[in-house]
DNA sequence: GCACGAAATGTGACCGTGCACATCGAGGTC
DNA sequence: GACCTCGATGTGCACGGTCACATTTCGTGC
């Protein structure tokens, strides 16, 4: 009765046309819930979708319409927590509002990879490209290649405002800084993240305001490279001067390389040395000590990034512009100064 | 001169064929590497397109093909480590071989979220699907729904050779335990993965193996989740009864909860408790103390998955059936039993 | 010099959808 | 009742490739 369709082939809009004794045109309509459809014939086009298993075409549709509804996410570093949970959510959010993710890796920072991983992405005519990366360099490259599409990253406060989802990472800096402040640390040092990461740079920028308003000395920050290894290599270095008694690392990776250095050169933290770490990693809690750290809502900068990738703007209006404000974590690798 | 194509819309066959002063076919085929073309045609069509800047439009190809040269991952817990990398490596051969990759998460287990996950996958008309995810119950579902796309997930040894990758796991289960038992140790526990992870079950049946084969009474491994949380709670649970004198963790996060909770209930690794993870993640070498755990290639893994997905099977022939053998890193956590 | 087959290229249809425009009928206005 | 409006639906084409088949070009043997 109804496999009349069935030549191995699947159903299209006409085949469900015809079943539902309706034009190809009508179908259509249903499909983009179009407003003049009666109400009768949208339950008898659905009826026969249903029955057929009807399933649109995504490739025909972006043909036509030249939107793949596809954003595209430009990643590195990707197997590292906070990469990973972004990409999650942008994931979930893209799949609530429709649209599929394709992602693209960073092997290297060089200008080649990153035309590259741009232009694999735009061969998908993805609608939009979300970077989690450095973004400067890639937002150079994006605008030389005179992309057409929109692109966001995260972060708050900055030159880079018109591509911005507004987390505010400086408030998270802050946060970290003035813990340790009120804890009694005046000697303090920053472990940052890579530059070219604007929430690096956020970050830093908190630490450097946070430790100026409270009008406590500042030292120049360490650029690292958010990994373990070189948290624990910069331990090192540093506890050769130990000239100071607290630092804040720019995430939990480099805090438990910085943790590890310690303790090697036969110091304790957080007797000897505070650490505050940033992300707030599922491993946190279990690290030796319990890492204090700055949590933020990784869900919430998905759903952000999405929207205002989709134009959605109608979506969470209220407090939009206002950022999620990330929260501290106190747990037990930090405490007063020894001395 | 060459900008009388340009009408807002991006450059197509026609208007490359136009320009070169060939059929629009002609074109199509140089873009296949189609043999029987002389090499002058090709170089002058290779040169208009390169002068017009032309990019193959993936929507119309994928219409008329049907396929869309993307590949579909169903991904679980992509934040962590594992998944991640697994993710990451399949993106990086899959961008080697000319397909884009889509990732679909799994936001719990259940048998909708599954549906609808793969259901997302498959409305992009992907090639082929890889799973990181629980593998038995996503396979079962995947077959339910009468799927016509490969897919494989990775594992080594067991029911669903068909669908698998051969990385053995089982090997690497047994080298962690071989290692336990030649350090004298007799009560070993094994913190599993939950079971219908191929991963898990693979790496259980190594310990379970390789204790019998040693002559070790076995205990019955305890089902985690992978989390460090679980393998918190289970080590307080463990240490209240206290029969043993090591525990191999299925993977590296659960290790470290399971330190924590020994260090917690007054013990000490490895002087009263040896512990060994998998993966080897990043961090690993930072816990306190530095983790001995089992290495695997994930790079070697995710070309694997992606030349199997695609019938590539020029590809590393030599070995290819053989199983990437994974490699034991022996570092602090482990010792002789004090008693 | 011509027949012949293979190599090289061209022609037209088709994939499944959305868009612009045409059509049709019902109801309101005068 | 002629006219208009508007809601509901239908018609034909365009999107940018590939495929099957037709046609032209070219080298070769006799």
């Amino acid at each position: 009765m109804s496999d009349d369709a069935e030549r191995g082939r699947a159903p299209n809009i006409r085949d469900v046309a015809r079943l539902a004794g309706v034009s190809h045109q009508t179908v259509s309509r249903v499909l983009n819930n179009h407003p003049s459809i009666r109400d009768s014939t949208r339950d008898r086009v659905l009826a026969v979708m249903d029955e057929v298993n009807y399933r649109p075409n995504r490739a025909a549709r972006a043909l036509v319409t030249s939107r793949s509804r596809t954003i595209g996410v430009l990643a590195s570093q990707r197997s590292q927590y906070g990469p990973a949970s972004m990409i999650q959510a942008i994931e979930n959010a893209s799949k609530d509002a429709g649209y599929l993710v394709s992602t693209s890796n960073l092997p290297d920072t060089s200008e080649e990879s990153i035309v590259a991983a741009v232009e694999h992405l735009l061969s998908q005519s993805v609608d939009g490209i979300v970077v989690i990366a450095p973004q400067v360099r890639v937002f150079r490259a994006i605008e030389e290649l005179d992309v057409r599409v929109p692109f966001v990253t995260v972060q708050s406060g900055g030159d880079l405002d018109d591509h911005s989802i507004g987390v505010d990472q400086v408030a998270g800096g802050r946060l970290a800084t003035r813990h340790l402040i009120e804890l009694g640390h005046r000697n303090i040092y920053h472990l940052a993240g890579p530059q070219d990461w604007i929430e690096a740079e956020a970050r830093m920028r908190g630490f450097l305001v946070e430790m100026s308003t409270q009008d406590v000395p500042t030292t120049a920050p360490i650029l690292g490279d958010w990994t373990a290894d070189f948290g624990y290599r910069a331990g090192i270095e540093l506890m050769r001067v130990r000239d100071f008694t607290a630092i804040f690392s720019s995430n939990d990776q480099m805090a438990l390389g910085l943790i590890h250095a310690i303790r090697d050169e036969g110091y304790d933290v957080p007797r000897d040395v505070s650490i505050v770490g940033f992300d707030d990693i599922p491993e946190a809690p279990h690290f030796w000590p319990p890492l204090t750290t700055v949590r933020q809502d990784f869900d919430e900068l998905g759903r952000r990034c999405v929207a205002r990738l989709l134009g959605n703007l109608e979506v969470d209006t209220v407090g939009y512009r206002g950022s999620i404000d990330p929260e501290l974590i106190i747990r037990k690798s930090t405490g007063p100064p020894a001395f």
